[in-house]
DNA sequence: TTGACATGCAAGCTTGTTATTGCATATAAA
DNA sequence: TTTATATGCAATAACAAGCTTGCATGTCAA
């Protein structure tokens, strides 16, 4: 049976791979591109950018609008604002506090 | 051949494993714990549990410092602080850029 | 209504990842 | 110096990921 996976997994699973972040960057330089136009500058068949975008989709990380026969793609950051308040600041408080750790320390040994 | 990964690569795949994130939040809990205290926490053998901290630490992510027989675990948050400036805030900017045109709009339609 | 275009769906190949088992080595403790 | 502890290294098996090829479907334009 196929292993549940739960959102976080997705959404990091989704950013490890370097085609796949290429297509967010994409889409961040310019919003609502069709497949055909990410296509082009993925050194890849169709089908397999459409494998990714998929990725991305389950992931949150794009949301597609169909217009006739055009699929635009759209990002969504909204997912990556998660990644940070769980995954980052939470790091980053301990690194302020070493920082502020080896301050104090440095100051002590100035007595 | 394998193929070389670049240091965004093996830090994004390090974080795309569940097993692993799990040992970030044991070492931010309680940062310098042994691979036997670790593997208490974790569903699998110690081998697996070596892998993920391999992984860990060619990611950077994680340091290793020998005490005697035993081997101290080290977090190290500094390259999920190059993630967010790289990865997040970038598209952070799109985003507070979205919320601030969807309120202009609102208010337009006020008018 | 025909032909070109934009895309979907699915099978299959190749490679990478995760975890295991088995054995080896170095350090500490009795 | 013997035994237990903490760990490393390597081969392998099971599974997942990435990409391809081939064919199908819906939409637009002449």
């Amino acid at each position: 049976m196929p292993e549940r996976l739960d959102d976080t997994d997705l959404l990091f699973k989704a950013l490890a791979d370097p085609s796949r972040r290429k297509l967010l960057d994409l889409l961040h330089a310019h919003d609502g591109q069709t497949l055909n136009d990410l296509c082009e500058h993925l050194d890849m068949t169709r089908q397999g950018v459409t494998q990714h975008l998929g990725v991305l989709e389950a992931a949150g990380l794009v949301t597609v609008v169909w217009r006739g026969r055009e699929k635009l793609h759209f990002l969504n950051p909204v997912p990556l604002q998660e990644i940070y308040e769980r995954w980052i600041a939470k790091f980053e408080k301990r690194r302020l506090k070493a920082l502020s750790d080896l301050k104090k320390r440095l100051e002590k040994s100035n007595d």
